[in-house]
RNA sequence: GCGGAAUUGGUGAAGUGGUUAACACGCCGGAUUGUGGCUCCGGUAUGCAAGAGUUCGAUCCUCUUAUUCCGCCCCA
């Protein structure tokens, strides 16, 4: 029996729905804030990733689908969307427009991880890149859309943790300090932790075995750390916020896994996801170094990535979304062949008309074709039958009411049309 | 990459080392000679994730593999 790969999933039935009204309302939402979309490739050079999202990061040593094309070049299925759109824009020199350029995309990720609920290895995110400004409001503004996003869908208890890294100065600053107030203690931390001194020493401060641990709750404070010019901009965006009455949280151990990131951090939680969950409905931050490091000129970069999966998820078990099902506008029944060649003359003039239509394709008797409208929810059958088609009449009846009425057959569309 | 649990039809599931694998929903057919949704009757897994082994005999025991789920790593 031949099956899906491991970690990844067929959409269809109501999953697909629900994946097209998240799209629909995200194209929606993003129009409003005038974002362009952009769709980049889903595979691109190795070294794009390798350079972008970082050597020493997890995704890049032990998660990315690599493969050499057929012209011996090493390829990489995308693991994540920035590094692409941010490539786009450094190759068409969009930097030089007189204007801020804010994308953003849906589309599929690729991650070799261990599939758990919540955790694909093709995965769906959308997310935005703004790119050319380093304004305060850009992060404010990338926040809260992504925050007014999960909203629009309902999702309760969100919180928005925040935390600032600092430009290259505090960071750097910052990252000596730590690693000198670990390196003494670091026989007490866990065997991860051990490791993460020597890869991402940040990363040990949102270790969740030593977390409760003197150790950590001594180690120095990135805010402690900060430039003054990267304090005062960290402040600015969380007056911002609260202007734009997002809650937030600020979160000194947010510090995320990916290299590019600098300044502002932050992710978006759903509190109320069955706790054990991947909670984690979406993350970003700025990324202001990442640019140059692609060959750009100095420039700046703000985005945040959803994961549409897990949203999925939440809307599923929400009874907002239980019932969601595509309703059938008319369903058309014949039994005879010369019946049926009006019924494909009608369904086709609904169909035009932008109803929507449907018939037996299984040649079922007039049960049959009753249970199955009544499964497809369809709100008026049209029942055909010769006796009443020769005098031109078709019967229309309400699925709903019940009522039956006899329609001259060339009005049948109009009829349909005025009552629904 | 590491650790743990699970895997029975279209679905939810019960069950046992030994002739026909319960029950329910769904679906199909009939009672109802072309207007159903109620009721009643009948049908619906040559099969218990796949392969190998133990056994006179395995869905049930053992091993391997696969997948799913949970935890870790990491992340959306």
């Amino acid at each position: 029996m031949l099956s899906k790969p491991k970690g990844t999933i067929d959409v269809k039935g109501s999953d697909a729905l629900l994946y097209e009204y998240v799209s629909n309302l995200v194209n929606t939402i993003m129009a409003s804030y005038n974002y362009e979309y952009i769709r980049t490739p889903i595979f691109e050079s190795s070294e794009l990733f390798h350079r972008s999202v970082g050597e020493s990061s997890d995704i890049v040593k032990k998660e990315t689908y690599d493969f050499l094309d057929k012209g011996n070049r090493n390829m990489t299925l995308r693991p994540e969307g920035t590094a692409g759109v941010v490539r786009s824009f450094i190759e068409d020199k969009e930097y030089a427009l007189p204007d801020v350029k804010k994308y953003y995309y849906n589309g599929t990720m690729y991650r070799y991880e261990r599939p758990q609920t919540g955790r694909l290895r093709e995965f769906t995110q959308f997310g935005v890149e703004v790119l050319g400004s380093n304004d305060p409001l850009v992060d404010a503004e990338v926040i809260s859309l992504q925050y007014k996003i999960l909203e629009a869908l309902h999702i309760d208890n969100l919180q928005v943790n925040i935390n600032t890294l600092g430009d290259a100065e505090s960071r750097n600053n910052y990252r000596d300090a730590l690693v000198k107030y670990i390196e003494p203690h670091l026989d007490e931390l866990c065997e991860d932790c051990k490791e993460r001194f020597k890869t991402n020493p940040l990363r040990i401060l949102d270790c969740k075995v030593d977390a409760d641990s003197e150790v950590l709750k001594n180690a120095p404070k990135t805010i402690d750390y900060l430039t003054n010019d990267a304090k005062v901009r960290f402040d600015t965006v969380l007056k911002y916020l609260d202007l734009l009455e997002i809650d937030y949280e600020v979160n000194p151990k947010i510090v995320r896994g990916l290299d590019y990131y600098d300044h502002t951090v932050f992710e978006v939680v759903s509190l109320d996801n069955n706790e054990t969950r991947q909670s984690v409905l979406g993350a970003g931050g700025r990324y202001n170094k990442l640019i140059k490091e692609l060959d750009g000129p100095e420039s700046y970069g703000m985005g945040f990535a959803c994961g549409i999966d897990r949203i999925i998820n939440i809307l599923k078990e929400m009874d907002l979304y239980k019932n969601i099902k595509r309703e059938v506008d008319c369903y058309v029944m014949y039994v005879s062949e010369e019946e049926k060649l009006y019924a494909l003359d009608l369904i086709q003039s609904l169909r035009l008309n932008g109803v929507i239509c449907e018939t037996d394709y299984l040649n079922k008797g007039l049960k049959g074709q009753f249970k199955q409208a009544d499964r497809l929810n369809a709100k008026y059958l049209i029942i055909l039958n010769n006796e009443d088609l020769q005098k031109g009449l078709v019967n229309v009846k309400d699925n709903v009411t019940k009522e039956e009425e006899k329609i001259d057959i060339s009005e049948v569309v109009e009829y349909i049309i005025g009552n629904l």
